[in-house]
DNA sequence: TGTTCTATAGAACACTCGTTAAATACCAAT
DNA sequence: ATTGGTATTTAACGAGTGTTCTATAGAACA
């Protein structure tokens, strides 16, 4: 007979003591939290859960125990997205240092992809995509972009970037605004370059 | 003669520490990372430090180092917000256990207001605020707004909740879309009732 | 010159804590 | 009844660790 409703009780012990002290939780304290009556047993039951991958922790480190779950992701806000100024270029390495800011988000905001970075909106132009001026918005690197997916496109001949959906049709490309009521821009593909792709929108008021 | 230069280096050695095993160091992880002579001189200052407020710790705890910085706020996500109905209310102490899913999110994001709550928005109704069919919007608990917040505001005659700035003015109230394209609604102030402030806007793409 | 504040050093104490070993109990299937 | 996997108990070792005490050194200041 299986009893993970004991594991269960620890691992939710885990979190609040998490949650209420900031740190993680001894052996003992799990013993005495969880009401288990011998400090080998919170070790079986651990190893046990480790095993399951439900936790991590290092050998012999007191209070090293970690709950794998999402985590907290550090996105470097680089610089601003504009109409007429290509994004900045991203190389991976030096980019991180050159960020002015850090965001701290976690993977219910991104999608825990490759590279991620931020860039702030500045002015309306982007307001067919239903971002307005100020918006944060979450990219990651890439030179390409799957049909129907957002991206910010650098349009050669306008000289502009624009955050629109792409989709590939025969002899041309059709950038899709978010904003249902506004019409489709078509353009041939030797004039477009992916500069990367949408994940998120950040619009944060007041503050 | 004051050194804060070896302060700053702990506080940096415990955030890469943190980043990298993702517990606290000890006072000898310290001692050996930052090269520092014996035990006695890095409880000196993290001593310091406790008492200006960068760290906090628990006595005689083993690895309760803390960094007093931002940190994970757990949002629960309420419902939809849709035209044509009231958003859900929201009495403390139920609301988190009626929650369908919880979001993580960090200070950056909200700004560590009061009670905050998300929403996902269904329909284009709110077009005009700049936020999509399936955007989340992240709400503070309200019952009035200042003079240009964006609040979700419930127009009785209309039986429809929108999301605009509000602005009094002599004998009315003008809501604001946050489209600079769009016009401005008036409407008499016994016609409003404020049912929350728009913390963030929040859009997921792909996923 | 003496005083005071900050910074440093070494050593030691007492306790916390992860780990292990050995033995037992319980339950299911063969 | 036997076997084998899961669960539990008791006891103890020893290294890791927060803390404290004492002593010293340098700089700033009066």
């Amino acid at each position: 007979m299986r009893k993970p409703e004991i594991r269960e009780g620890i691992l939710e012990y885990i979190r609040r003591f998490f949650d209420e002290r900031g740190y993680a939780p001894t052996v003992r304290d799990i013993l005495r939290g969880c009401n288990i009556s011998s400090t080998s047993l919170v070790q079986y039951h651990l190893n046990v859960l480790e095993k399951e991958g439900q936790i991590r922790r290092d050998p012999e480190v007191f209070r090293s125990i970690q709950l794998v779950e999402k985590d907290i992701i550090e996105v470097p806000l680089l610089g601003a997205i504009a109409a007429g100024e290509p994004i900045p270029v991203v190389d991976s390495g030096t980019w991180r240092n050159r960020a002015e800011e850090t965001l701290r988000l976690t993977t219910d905001v991104v999608g825990s992809k490759g590279d991620i970075y931020a860039l702030k909106v500045k002015g309306t132009s982007m307001l067919d995509a239903l971002i307005n001026d100020g918006d944060i918005v979450i990219m990651e690197v890439a030179q390409t972009a799957e049909d129907g997916e957002m991206a910010a496109v650098w349009l050669k001949n306008e000289q502009e970037v624009t955050l629109k959906k792409i989709y590939r049709e025969p002899g041309r490309i059709r950038l899709q605004p978010a904003n249902s009521e506004m019409k489709a821009i078509y353009t041939g593909p030797e004039n477009i370059e992916v500069q990367g792709k949408v994940v998120a929108v950040l619009r944060r008021l007041d503050q």
